[in-house]
DNA sequence: CGTCCTCCTGTGGTCTAACCACACTCTAAA
DNA sequence: TTTAGAGTGTGGTTAGACCACAGGAGGACG
C-alpha cells in the first residue's frame, strides 16, 4: 500500500467513527505528518485527492476560512471527473443525453410542488428571458434551471449526479449550439417550454412533467444534430 | 491558481485535443515537470489526483506496464468519491436505493435481450446457487450481478453511476443482513428473482424485467429494515 | 481609554535534492 | 548459447527550506 493512501485511510475511518464530521478541520499537514509518522508531502497527495473528491477545502492563512476542513460537495467532485471522461472520448455525448433524461424526467416526476428550490428555478426561467442574452449565459442558467428541478425531488444522490453532468451537459450544449440555424428561435421555445414543465410541476402532474422533460431535451438535441465525435 | 491545476489543464488540454488518449503514456513526471516549469512535486500531486479520478495508472519500473498509462475507469473513480460521501453521512442509505432503483429499472427496460454480458449475468446466478456460500460472497456476486444487468442496457454513464454505487451498495447490504431473519430463505427467495429477472429480460419483456427489478430492491431493503442511521 | 499599526505565529503552497525499490535491457562471463 | 550481473529509467518517499497569507497579540500613539 501507498503511503499516501494510509492517510487516506485514516481519513476515512474518522469519518466513519464520527470523529471528523462536515465542518471540521483536519489536523494541520505538519502534525499529520508526524502523527502517522509519514512525510508532509505523503499527506498533501491524500488531501489533494480529498479536494479533487470534494470532502475538504483547503484554505491558507489562519481564521475560520483557514486549514483544511471537510466538507460535502460531491457533484463538483463526480463532474470534473465525468468531464476528464469525456476529454478520453470514453463517455459518449449521447449516453450523457440519454443519463440527463433519465434522471430529470424522474426527477421531475417526483419533485413535490412546493418545493423552496423551484421558486430559484422560476426566477432562472424569468433570468433567461432578458434581451440579448450572450448564448453563453442563457446555456449557464439553462444548466442551472435542470439542476433545480434535479434537487426539487429531494434525492442527494440523484441531484449530485445531475450536477456531476453539469459542465459536460454545458460543454456540449456550447457546441451544439453553433449548429442551430435560428438561435433566437430555439432559445423562445426552449424558454416557453421551461415554463409549462414548471407548472406542470407545480400542479402536481409529475406524469406530464416527466414527458415535458424529456422531450424538452431531447428535442434540442436532435434539433442541432449529433455531434460527429466528442 | 495553483500549480497542479496548471499541470492538471495540461493534461486535459492533451486529452481533449487528442494528442493524449486511452493506452497511452504521459512524460515522465520528471520531464513532464521540467517541460511545464514546476516541480516534480506539483506533478506528482495532478496525477494522484488523475489516478483518483480513473484517468491514469501509474506503474514503477520499465516495461509495458511501468510509466503513467491514460486509461478510463470512471467506475471506481466515483465509486470511492461516493463511499467518502456516505462516510460524512451526507448522501443517505435510502436515496442510494432510490437511485438503484431507477437506474436498474431503466436499465432492464432498455437491455438488449442477446447482450454478451447476460452470459455473465447468468453465470453469477449460478455461482449464488453453490452450497455454503459465505454471506459475503453471496453479496459481492449479487452486486456483479446486478452490474452486469446495467451493463446491458449499453449506456457508458449509466454503468459508471451503477459502478461507482457499487461500493455503497455492498456496504449497506452486509449491514442489513445482519438483521434478516432467515438468511437462507432470503437467499433462496432472490436467486428466484434473479432468474426471473434474466428471464424477462432474455424474453424481451422489459417493462416487466423492470417491475421484477424494482420491487427485488426494495423488497429487500424493506425486509431487512431501514438502517437506523448511516 | 480607545484606536491603529506592527510583529509574531501558524496555516497551506511550492520547490530542491536526495535516496529507494522496481523492472526491464544490455553486456560480458561461463 | 545461456546466464549472471551492471546499467538505466520509472515511480515512491523523504527531509528541509522558503514563500504568501490571514489572523491575533501587543505596544505606540492620539
Amino acid at each position: 500500500m501507498r503511503t499516501h493512501q494510509l492517510v487516506l485511510h485514516w481519513i476515512e475511518n474518522e469519518l466513519s467513527a464520527g470523529r471528523l464530521a462536515v465542518g471540521g478541520r483536519l489536523p494541520a499537514e505538519r502534525s499529520l505528518a508526524e502523527q502517522l509518522k509519514v512525510s508532509r508531502t505523503s499527506v498533501r497527495e491524500a488531501i489533494r485527492v480529498l479536494e479533487a473528491m470534494g470532502v475538504v477545502r483547503a484554505g491558507v492563512g489562519s481564521g475560520p476560512e483557514a486549514g483544511t476542513v471537510v466538507i460535502s460537495d460531491p457533484a463538483t467532485a463526480l463532474g470534473s471527473a465525468l468531464r476528464l471522461h469525456v476529454a478520453t472520448r470514453h463517455l459518449p455525448v449521447a449516453d450523457i443525453v440519454e443519463t440527463r433524461v433519465l434522471l430529470e424526467s424522474w426527477a421531475a416526476a417526483k419533485a413535490v410542488p412546493d418545493a423552496p428550490v423551484l421558486d430559484e428555478a422560476a426566477a432562472l426561467v424569468e433570468a433567461m428571458a432578458a434581451e440579448n442574452l450572450p448564448v453563453n449565459d442563457f446555456l449557464a442558467l439553462d444548466v442551472r434551471f435542470h439542476l433545480a428541478l434535479a434537487d426539487a425531488a429531494g434525492n442527494a444522490v440523484v441531484s449530485a449526479m445531475m450536477g456531476s453532468l453539469r459542465e459536460s451537459i454545458q460543454g456540449y450544449a456550447a457546441d451544439l449550439t453553433a449548429n442551430l440555424p435560428d438561435w433566437e428561435a430555439t432559445s423562445c421555445r426552449l424558454r416557453t417550454e421551461h415554463r409549462d414543465i414548471l407548472a406542470a410541476i407545480r400542479a402536481g402532474e409529475g406524469g406530464t412533467a416527466a414527458r415535458l422533460v424529456a422531450s424538452h431535451i431531447e428535442g434540442f438535441y436532435q434539433e442541432a444534430g449529433l455531434a460527429p465525435d466528442r
